[in-house]
DNA sequence: TATTGTTATACTCTATAACTATA
DNA sequence: TATAGTTATAGAGTATAACAATA
């Protein structure tokens, strides 16, 4: 457990981030905004999943990925393709090109952070993502993967599997967890 | 040094800090969004300053920080004031009720985090602090208030100064460095 | 009746450009 | 001429609500 002032410095250095992920921002391609980029980003991870799990997965609602999703298939980058198991379902899938706009966006990104992180050993940028793996996974209840459509073509995820664990992370109550996923679905 | 593939996977879990950013933004109060409450927080750890300053602090345009300034001012958090010295510019300082929204601020967002956060280490939030302010610096060029107007009537950071600090990070030049405070001034 | 996904709408954050008033 | 700050406008990201199709 940590005090009340170095919670308060947190809150101030994540907000601080922000500036960071702008500067990502500015190294992307024409048509490509940093939301179609994180998409691109978990279809190449995770392989081919439904909207459902991608949004779970980006921990926003549905109706974002859903536009993010219908931006990608307009330029040719994924496809939709109907789930034979669930009519309503739409498998999403990376086209070779969006492939290969996958590899231009790491390429960029890695090429600024090289640049940016120079002076950082290796260690310390693993320990880094370590550190903000587990930050996501205390907070996210960004569940894996539960749907699995097929055996994805795509590679197995490149990067190196969560290396730090959370344990007894409980689902905390806090006022109230909403339901990022899903809108709240009104009942009429 | 780190590898092209660590290089991903900071990028990507840097895009996955914004579902966390989300969640502290909800338990905001009216009125307050995440730009007043960095705005606010800013004003509290270095004390009164110029627009320019907070601008360079936020890393971000001037005319962002114009609007959180007056959005600020308008709910009578901050005072602006006319600098003695420079009649074109203002000197942005906290007011009592100013002081009590931040307090109440930061009593939320450290709530929140220790609830989320409830299973780490004070030395694991130490070091991920220490390591999120490392990372702005190497990417910040975010140069410490140069300005500082008056002697601060506000009370000294109480933030624990910079852990860690930033060695030799040269000014590496990427593409262009954009001037974040400021819109390229058109020479006409 | 509940769930999957889509669309329309609104709000926040940011950058660009044009403008003013000082320096 | 350059700088500090303001305002208007546009773009991206997200949430809410209402809707259609399917389970």
């Amino acid at each position: 457990m940590a005090g009340q002032a170095q919670y308060e410095e947190l809150a101030r250095q994540l907000s601080a981030v922000g500036a960071v992920k702008r500067d990502l921002g500015r190294i992307l391609p024409p048509d490509c905004s940093a939301g179609s980029a994180a998409v691109l980003t978990l279809l190449g991870r995770h392989g081919d999943m439904r909207m459902s799990n991608l949004s779970e997965l980006l921990a926003v609602d549905m109706s974002v990925t859903s536009r993010h999703a219908a931006h990608l298939a307009d330029r040719g980058w994924i496809e939709r393709s109907p789930d034979p198991a669930d009519k309503r379902s739409r498998i999403l899938r990376l086209t070779p090109e969006g492939h290969a706009m996958l590899a231009e966006l790491s390429r960029r990104s890695a090429d600024l952070l090289a640049q940016r992180l120079g002076d950082w050993t290796d260690a310390e940028v693993g320990q880094l993502v370590g550190l903000l793996t587990r930050l996501r996974a205390s907070f996210g209840d960004c569940r894996t993967v539960p749907h699995r459509p097929q055996p994805p073509p795509a590679p197995p995820p490149p990067a190196p599997p969560p290396p730090v664990s959370a344990p007894g992370s409980a689902p905390v109550p806090v006022g109230e967890r909403t339901q990022t996923t899903r809108t709240p679905a009104q009942a009429t």
